[in-house]
DNA sequence: GTCTATACTTGGATAGAC
DNA sequence: GTCTATCCAAGTATAGAC
């Protein structure tokens, strides 16, 4: 039974051409996702993309559900790769305000967001995927705790605020800036509500004295 | 030239059974985009669901992206004359809390925001939708704003906030909680939040005196 | 003027070629 | 084991019936 042949539902095959392809049709479903949103992600159009055959993205996922799944694997490990050494860093509410920004920025400029809410958005159309959805939204919900426990966990506002709510929060309104930014073609407003984050950051560290921030 | 023939470009036609045909399909737009999706807004689905012919919206709509616009506005609009008296009626922080949570509550159980999220993330696969869409959010965007000025206009926080930007996040933040509650099912950690946010508004009232509320 | 039947296009999925 | 040619369903749009 081990070397035996047709094509079963469950995925990742063997050789290395295979991998290769995997990793091609899962690129340019990350694209496509970018540039025409899940409705214009189809299989053709996806497979186009890669310079491949449409009929391998069943063939090697099974479903273009699934070949959209992994691709929001691939934006999520990226992401995480990518920020999860600079969460440590930060030690106050102004640095995690910085460093909340600049991640922000980078990921409305990768379009790594931009991913996240068309997978969500499109979710009602196809049965099941809302599952498989929210169960990927966990990493990023976790990373942005891990952050704000990091920054305010022993502050006054860290006593006030369950860090689960905040975190919560603040993904809600990375998707929603996400859409308006993407919307108008302008990141400049949503740009702006970081800088009023930082003073208001700033404001609440003089209120509270020097002695709020974090010592390690 | 008068009441002559072919249907052209442009909408809106005469007779009162034509109107009927309108509604009906409009009503079934909405009614596809808060449980389907965009991507599965079909032209079928959506003339099913009414009870009507597809070729129906052609006739009426030029295109299923026009009467999705449609679908929008009727949402917009039902929403605006909903809300739009209890505007005025808002005099402090707390209140504006109370007044939001109140309106974010009827909207999710409405689905509102759910056929303006699924518009905004469906724009980028419909070549022209963008620029429609965005239009049709200046009101939320006003609205919004007119509220924060009417409950934090002359106080302290309403002197360091521009409305307009403060707006800007509060709408943002409603698509993004929308989006989290609905794929999740549960809107009980979005409702965790305006409770928090009402306990600062509280805090932020008791630290700057009672004279920081409006008096008319 | 309003609506239905039909034409044509694109999409998902697979049977079969290599 | 990997990929391509082909099938059928679903989509948009319109020509023509009422």
């Amino acid at each position: 039974m081990a070397k035996s042949g047709a094509p079963s539902n469950v995925m990742v095959r063997g050789g290395a051409r295979s991998a290769e392809t995997r990793r091609l049709l899962i690129e340019a479903a990350v694209d496509v996702l970018k540039s025409d949103g899940y409705a214009g992600a189809s299989a053709r159009v996806i497979a186009e993309r890669a310079g491949s055959n449409q009929g391998l993205i069943f063939y090697h996922f099974g479903s273009v559900a699934n070949l959209l799944l992994a691709a929001l694997d691939s934006v999520s490990t990226a992401r995480m790769e990518q920020y999860g050494s600079s969460v440590g860093a930060v030690g106050s509410a102004t640095e995690l305000v910085d460093s909340a920004t600049e991640i922000f920025r980078s990921d409305l400029d990768a379009g790594y967001i931009t991913v996240l809410v068309e997978m969500i958005a499109g979710a009602s159309s196809t049965p099941g995927l809302g599952a498989e959805v929210a169960a990927r939204i966990g990493p990023w919900k976790e990373f942005a705790q891990l952050a704000i426990e990091d920054a305010l966990g022993d502050s006054p506002l860290g006593q006030v605020l369950p860090s689960k709510d905040v975190a919560y929060a603040i993904v809600a309104l990375y998707l929603g800036l996400e859409m308006l930014s993407h919307l108008d073609g302008d990141r400049q407003p949503a740009l702006a509500l970081f800088a009023h984050a930082k003073q208001l950051a700033g404001l609440f560290e003089a209120m509270t004295g020097p002695s709020s921030t974090k010592e390690t």
